[in-house]
DNA sequence: GTCCTCATTAACCTTTCGTTAACTCTTCGT
DNA sequence: ACGAAGAGTTAACGAAAGGTTAATGAGGAC
């Protein structure tokens, strides 16, 4: 189940900006745009985070945490401030912040340290399985799964890894040399050949989805078009 | 009583600096130089937290991060570089870095984001659960008991750890390496063989529960279905 | 000392999956 | 059009991984 996210910001353009992003990472977004706002959605429910911008109309950042952390002790929070000031940054750390992100800031960072938080605060990561969308397939590498709309095929390590290395290079010519010295660390006849038997068994997998393609190009390689 | 931190950090003055400026807010600080040290202090015992910098000669912050939080999974770290790279961040973020410095930076500010972490982790500690729901089981880890509706078995300590460490990482491939690394300090073949061994008592104890299963995924580890 | 407990090692068996083999189809140079 | 070589496909093989049970032995309790 998705992390709740109680994200407290009065600019209009940031804020969306931020709960389509974290959206994306599949957080629980609720967007609320003052400190009055905020306490009566965590009177309604819990939140695993806090995130909170240091400068707001009414009332600040600092000021709305403060009261906010003597009511729920526990929620994990953390500062967005457009200041790039130290004193700024000491304050929040000193309420006890989580975290301090100062804009202009990087989406991936944030979406990392507030994972980071959340392993910290909770007992459980739920992490979400790293995925790539392949066609009508979602492919978990880690897993080892292809998933498609009827069925999910369990791969061996192997069939994962060349499949990983093709929809990386996906859209040009792969060299059989290249795949063999990455997946096999030798490029020999009976390499070869073992590689054209993975070669059909991702293809008979594949097969689902019409528009996806390993095609061989003779003497070369492949291309993976997907 | 001061907490411990564990300061991995090559360069002779800032070293000298962080140290001294730690020990004066109350921290009690152990400084070695590179990987190898630190390995050896973490085996004589047990740091709050652990400062790591991204740059050293021998091995880099992050090879060694992610050796020693294989080891330690509870143990939180903090980076500490001199370069100011987007990238950087971002790699020490992704492996689950709680926080980052980047040199020159303010020393009250280190203070308080350790104090911040440290804040988070205990947090943790309270939250160790007493028993967990694992299917018609319920799971006892400190009492070393699972019980089901009719029987009751007494874990080994060891069984106990594997159950915890599978159940925290159920729902996706587990590694081998990382529950040998884990549970072992060692990844041999004969601690793989020892793993196997209680793989196979784990899955006796729980197949009371036809709904719970420990897929063995050939070549890499378990992924634990419950 | 003797008796337990429990992790490890050994021994033996089963299963898996990367490789090899065998046969077919396709491509391309002559 | 023919032959050779590359590639596609299927089946079979066998080494290595893993499952299971029993034996071993180290360490603690009494």
């Amino acid at each position: 189940m998705a992390h709740k996210v109680l994200l407290v910001e009065d600019d209009l353009d940031l804020g969306h900006l931020l709960k389509q992003y974290l959206e994306i990472n599949h957080f629980e977004v609720h967007r609320v745009f003052n400190g009055q706002e905020a306490r009566a959605m965590l009177e309604q429910q819990l939140y695993d985070i806090l995130i909170l911008d240091v400068m707001m109309p009414k009332e600040d950042g600092f000021t709305l945490a403060k009261k906010l952390t003597l009511q729920y002790p526990n929620i994990p929070f953390l500062f967005v401030t457009a200041k790039k000031m130290k004193e700024d940054v000491l304050k929040g750390l000193k309420l006890g912040a989580d975290d301090y992100m100062i804009k202009p800031f990087d989406a991936d960072e944030l979406v990392y340290r507030i994972h980071n938080i959340l392993r910290r605060t909770q007992r459980q990561v739920i992490q979400v399985p790293e995925h790539i969308q392949i066609g009508i397939f979602r492919f978990e590498p880690k897993n080892l799964l292809l998933i498609s709309p009827r069925a999910q095929f369990a791969l061996t390590e192997k069939e994962s890894q060349l499949l990983s290395y093709l929809y990386q290079n996906r859209g040009s010519i792969i060299k059989r040399t290249d795949i063999l010295n990455h997946l096999w660390k030798e490029a020999d006849f009976f390499n070869g050949r073992s590689m054209d038997v993975f070669i059909s068994r991702l293809r008979k997998h594949l097969s689902a989805d019409p528009t996806i393609e390993i095609e061989s190009v003779r003497g070369v390689g492949f291309n993976f078009k997907c």
